[in-house]
DNA sequence: CGTTTTTGACCTGCGC
DNA sequence: GCGCAGGTCAAAAACG
C-alpha cells in the first residue's frame, strides 16, 4: 500500500473538503484572488507558474501527510474493532473461540509445554519471511522444471482473529484436509503444518499453513494442485466453532514470482466480508485470481474498502474536517505572508 | 474402535 | 561427501 494508495487518499481529500466550513473557500477564493492580482501587476506568467507549483507541491505534500495520519489512525481502529469483536465474541460464544482454546485434540501431556513454547516462540521477531523464501525456491523449481507439468501454486494470506493463538493452522476453506506433518522452519518460528487433501491420494492437493513471522495474526496457506472433485462442504467463515480462527481471510497478496509459471491458479473464496469495513454485514465475495490480478489493482480494492469504511464514520470525518480546517488556517497565514 | 493428530525418523535436494 | 533444511512417512497417542 504505498504509492496508489496515497494517490487515491489525496483525491479524496480534495473532493471532500467539508462544505459547511466557510474558511476553505475563502482561502482558495482568496489565493485565487491574489493570485490575479499578481497577474493583473507585474509578475510574470512564469514566476506565478513556479509560485503555484510550490504551493501544488506543498498541498502534495500535506496531503501525504494527512493520508499517513490516516492510514495509522485506520490501522489502530481496526485492531480496536478486532479486539473488540474478539472479546464480543468470547463473551457470547466461549465456545467459539477455537483459536483461544488449546486445541483439544492435543494430548494432554503435552499440551501444555507445547502452548508454553509457542508463546515463547511468538515473542520472537525475525527478520526473514518464510514467504519470500518459498517463493525464491518456488521460482528455482519453476526454472528447473519448465517443460514439466506442475501443480498450480497459489498463496493466500489470512488474518486470524486471535494474534495471540498459535494452535490454529486450520484454514476451513470448504475441502477437508488430513494433517501428515508439521515442521519448525529456520526462518520461521512458527510450526509449518502439512496437510493433504482427505481425498487422497485420488486428489493431489496439497496445502501448507503457516503463521507469519512479521505478524502472527496472518496465517500463509500454501494450496499447491487442483481439486478434481467437488467441494464437500460450503467453506465456513465465521459460524463454526473452529471456523473462528479465520475470520478476516483474505488473500493479500501472492508471491508473483511462484506464480510465473503455473498457469492459472486457484481461486479461493475465502474472504469474510467486511475485513475493512466492520459496518456492513453483505458484501459479495470477491475473488482474486492471483495469475490476473495485479498487485496494484489488489491494492485497489483494498484502498476502496478503506476508503469506503472510513468516510462512513462520522466520527473520523469531523477530526479530519477539523484537521484540514487547521492545516488551511496555517495556509491562510502563509498565504498572508506572500 | 475407527479416525485424526502428533512427532520423531527418514528421505531428498542443494550448497559448499 | 557432508551438513543443512524442507518435505514426507508412519507408529503411537488422543479423541469421539
Amino acid at each position: 500500500m504505498e504509492s496508489s494508495t496515497w494517490v487515491d487518499t489525496n483525491l479524496n481529500l480534495n473532493l471532500n473538503l467539508n462544505p459547511q466550513r466557510d474558511e476553505i473557500p475563502v482561502v482558495q477564493k482568496r489565493e485565487f484572488e491574489g493570485n490575479f492580482a499578481d497577474f493583473d501587476g507585474k509578475i510574470s506568467v512564469k514566476q506565478q507558474t513556479g509560485v503555484s507549483v510550490e504551493k501544488l507541491n506543498q498541498i502534495i505534500s500535506e496531503n501525504k501527510k494527512l493520508s499517513e495520519m490516516l492510514t495509522v489512525l485506520f490501522e489502530r481502529y481496526n485492531d480496536l474493532q478486532k479486539k473488540y469483536l474478539d472479546l464480543k465474541t468470547i463473551k457470547n460464544n466461549p465456545e467459539n473461540n477455537y483459536d483461544l482454546i488449546t486445541n483439544a485434540r492435543k494430548r494432554k501431556s503435552d499440551t501444555e509445554d507445547y502452548n508454553n513454547n509457542m508463546i515463547g516462540f511468538n515473542g520472537q521477531t525475525t527478520e526473514s519471511s518464510s514467504s519470500d523464501e518459498e517463493s525464491c525456491k518456488k521460482q528455482k523449481e519453476n526454472n528447473n522444471n519448465n517443460n514439466n507439468i506442475r501443480p498450480k501454486v497459489s498463496r493466500v494470506y489470512l488474518r486470524t482473529s486471535t494474534s495471540s493463538s498459535n494452535s490454529g493452522l486450520i484454514v476451513k476453506d470448504g475441502y477437508q484436509w488430513r494433517k501428515y506433518g508439521q515442521k519448525v522452519t529456520r526462518d520461521n518460528p512458527s510450526p509449518r503444518a502439512y496437510f493433504k487433501c482427505s481425498f487422497a491420494p485420488s486428489c493431489p492437493v496439497k496445502k501448507k499453513v503457516q503463521r507469519s513471522a512479521e505478524d502472527p495474526s496472518v496465517l500463509v496457506a500454501t494450496y499447491e494442485g487442483e481439486h478434481n472433485h467437488p467441494q464437500p462442504s460450503k467453506p465456513e467463515l465465521s459460524l463454526s466453532p473452529r471456523s473462528s480462527s479465520q475470520l478476516n481471510s483474505v488473500p493479500v497478496s501472492s508471491s508473483s514470482s511462484s506464480m510465473k509459471s503455473t498457469g492459472p491458479t486457484i481461486t479461493l473464496d475465502m474472504i469474510k466480508p467486511g475485513l475493512f469495513d466492520f459496518r456492513s454485514s453483505s458484501k459479495p465475495v470477491q475473488e482474486i485470481d492471483h495469475d490476473h490480478q495485479a498487485p496494484a489493482a489488489i491494492q485497489q480494492i483494498l484502498v476502496q474498502q478503506m476508503a469506503s469504511s472510513l468516510t462512513r464514520d462520522p466520527n473520523f470525518t469531523a477530526a479530519l474536517a477539523a484537521a484540514i480546517s487547521g492545516r488551511f488556517n496555517v495556509d491562510q497565514s502563509m498565504t498572508e505572508k506572500w
